[in-house]
RNA sequence: GGAGAGGUGGCCGAGUGGUUAAAGGCAGCAGACUGUAAAUCUGCCCGCGCAAGCGUACGCUGGUUCGAAUCCAGCCCUCUCCA
């Protein structure tokens, strides 16, 4: 069953890299897993469900993952959850959270896959990665015989054991059969990959580990086959909280959802205790330069997070943008200028500067624009605000505005 | 089907007729200190409006009352135990 990571000494290219990186949290058979990386192309997959129509930095390291199961030559299957999305995962919510309909499912499907083309290469070739969806074969599913193979491998008894279960019972929360099918369901798509495209493994968040053990055994059970799992580590930021986390809500790896420039943002803003963590995790920078860069003190270790911003960010958006976002940031903060890439917003003719906070998202509502200018975290170019009502108008060059010290924008015609 | 408990702002959770836009905590935002960090301290934290003011809000619908999150009726939903 499931070990830590008792091995010091993996002898697989891929199993190193993912141990001296940091996204090894535990997994099943560490040593035959390990024997089976050295000796053949493996196959792998996670899962992702389509609850939104974008991923964000909470899925970015299982999809880090497999870019590097990829840079170590074997092949990375994204599994769409398109199937599993409409039971709902029990794990984590309080409530079970409302069904999408399919056609949203389908939505969010078509603009997530986009971001994985940026992570991997998909492709015909032995280690190209290929993308399915756990629709294809959930859908169709006769529910009898669905029963007679899988369901009798699956005991009430255990089933009630698993935290995200017994989690909704404790603090008497529902749990509908509908969810409570979604644990067997995920067992099943580890044992289809295993019968379709030969996959060899299922990786995840840690959260994942009872799901994954579901599926290695089922398979074994069913099929015979040796399968494995390997989950990460949760990764919290150094004070304990859940990354992933800011102003606007969730960090969206989507563009449209997120700019590349408040992408960067992001990670500039990482702690300093998680810099080194952040680097090995989620850039592709050797573990030298890493080393170095960690190893900066006080305030110099900002250098470190614009490193990891820039990485980070080309990763996703392109080394384009990052450098962009990048030069923005160095205008606008430390040379107290401004940059091209900041957001912008139009003002016509003329807007009030709460109505202008409002619509740039810096605030969510005009009421909420108003006490920030009284507070005094408003600036315009610079200068502090003290009148709500003041009426910005449009210059020939654009107006910086600014909330706090983290947010600007410029106004334009 | 029966008995009991319960449904309050992003979350947790007080509140049992007016002083309640609703205690307290968490989360969040801002200010100070800094390094676009952490920690700490302080302020803010339903919406619209320049403002006066207005509008929404305590599961839903009706009712009692000058006045309801609070009382009454019906309904919906959840939990626990029983069948």
């Amino acid at each position: 069953m499931g070990k830590r990571k008792a091995m010091t000494s993996y002898r697989s290219t891929l199993m190193r890299l993912l141990d001296e990186r940091g996204y090894i949290h535990q997994v099943t058979e560490p040593a035959a897993f390990d024997a089976l990386a050295e000796k053949e192309i493996v196959s792998a997959y996670v899962g992702f469900d389509a609850t939104a129509p974008s991923l964000h930095v909470g899925n970015l390291v299982s999809i880090m993952l497999l870019r590097r199961l990829q840079q170590a030559g074997h092949r990375p299957i994204v599994l769409m959850g398109g199937g599993t999305t409409k039971v709902g995962d029990p794990s984590g919510k309080d409530e079970g959270r409302k069904l999408l309909s399919n056609e949203t499912i389908d939505a969010n499907i078509a603009s997530i896959r986009r971001v994985f083309e940026n992570f991997l290469t998909f492709g015909e070739d032995p280690a190209d990665a290929i993308m399915v969806n756990n629709a294809d074969w959930l859908d169709t599913l006769a529910y009898i015989p669905f029963l007679r193979e899988v369901g009798r491998h699956f005991t009430i008894n255990r089933m009630l054991t698993f935290d995200s279960v017994r989690l909704r019972l404790d603090r008497e929360q529902p749990l509908t059969f509908l969810e409570f099918n979604y644990m067997i369901l995920q067992a099943y798509d580890f044992l289809e990959l295993s019968r379709r495209a030969g996959c060899h493994a299922q990786f995840g968040g840690s959260d994942q580990w009872g799901n994954i053990v579901n599926g290695v055994e089922l398979a074994r059970r069913i099929d015979g086959a040796e399968l494995y799992g390997v989950t990460t580590p949760l990764i919290t930021t150094a004070d304990g909280a859940k990354m992933g986390k800011t102003a606007q809500g969730a960090v969206w790896l989507s563009g449209d959802l997120l700019s590349p420039y408040d992408y960067w943002q992001f990670w500039r803003n990482t702690q300093d205790a998680d810099v080194g963590k952040f680097l090995k995790l989620f850039t592709d920078l050797p573990l030298e330069d890493i080393g170095k860069l960690e190893a900066l003190q006080g305030a110099e270790i900002n250098e470190a997070k614009i490193v990891l911003a820039t990485e980070a960010t080309a990763l996703l958006h392109g080394r384009e943008a990052a450098l962009a976002a990048e030069q923005t940031a160095r205008n606008t903060f430390e040379g107290g200028g401004m940059g091209e890439d900041l957001p912008t917003l139009s003002i016509g003719d003329g807007m009030t500067i709460t109505h202008a906070l409002t619509a740039l998202g810096f605030t969510p509502s005009n009421k909420e624009a108003k006490r920030k200018i009284a507070e005094g975290a408003v600036r315009l170019d610079d200068v502090t605000v003290n009148d709500p009502a003041l009426i910005l108008v449009p210059g020939n060059e654009p107006l910086k505005l600014s909330l706090g010290k983290k947010r600007h924008a410029l106004l334009m015609r």
